[in-house]
DNA sequence: CTAAACCTTAAAGTTTGCTCTAAGTCAAGA
DNA sequence: TCTTGACTTAGAGCAAACTTTAAGGTTTAG
């Protein structure tokens, strides 16, 4: 089964123009073309770009997500190689996700900062408008 | 106590270039100045840049930093906005952590997988080689 | 057969968040 | 006093990740 771009757009959430843009920077090369040259997604371009999202939404960039599908192009002598990227990125993001728990702690805190000063705000204002209309 | 620009630069990680760039961006105005136009930064502007790193940290954009920041130095009137603005952003980071943890989920996932087929592979491989010296 | 709706490329433009440069002012030590 | 180094501004430059434009070729429905 063959996709066209908008199809596979329609599939990913990515846009005709970013599907282009990824395969210039290398990130999904080799998709192949019909003969008037519009490109043909296979299903295993689709897998492909399901990893390639998956890595982008943990945060890779897209140039060391290019060198990861660059060694998934090579075959399997590069297994190891990105085992160990894949390892590496892993830990980054759990890195990444514990500093954000922590900021968000923070920010919670203020929150919650925020909902007394809040009560003691309304009940000062609410007490001055009661005297202000003489009750 | 007074801070220069460097003192802070210092105490927060943050450049001279960026604390500048802050203020132009209006999420930190009205920093003091020394006779000759220096910034003198007071310990309330560091409470303040504290807040300003904790809400970028968990991702909000400078653009709506600022916008907090000015309901913040509009004073008590704008407390039920900014409270509303932070409900909101920890929801939205909430949000983002929930995401993340599944996309990392997959990730794992794909670490598993490759580890799983790593094993077939070296196995594979030492057993040719193993064949090819003749063992 | 033709018009609308696709597709192609190269290259320019946009946004965000810095980062640096240039040209000049100010402060402190030898 | 001179020099060194920190400060000031406006504005240019940069990197990432798109996003759009221009100019044209292809496909398909009527």
């Amino acid at each position: 089964m063959m996709y066209s771009i908008q199809d596979v757009s329609k599939k990913t959430g990515l846009t005709a123009y970013t599907l282009r843009y990824y395969e210039k920077e290398g990130l999904l090369p080799g998709v192949e073309r019909s003969s008037s040259g519009f490109r043909q997604y296979s299903d295993a371009d689709l897998e492909l770009l399901g990893g390639i999202c998956c890595l982008k939404n943990t945060g890779m960039s897209l140039h060391e997500i290019a060198r990861f599908m660059q060694l998934t192009k090579e075959g399997d002598s590069t297994l190891r190689q990105r085992y160990a990227l894949l390892e590496a990125h892993r830990d980054k993001v759990l890195t990444r996700m514990a500093e954000m728990q922590s900021h968000l702690d923070k920010v919670t805190r203020k929150l919650n900062w925020y909902s007394e000063k809040l009560k003691d705000y309304e009940t000062a204002t609410t007490t001055t408008k009661a005297g202000t209309a003489g009750i």
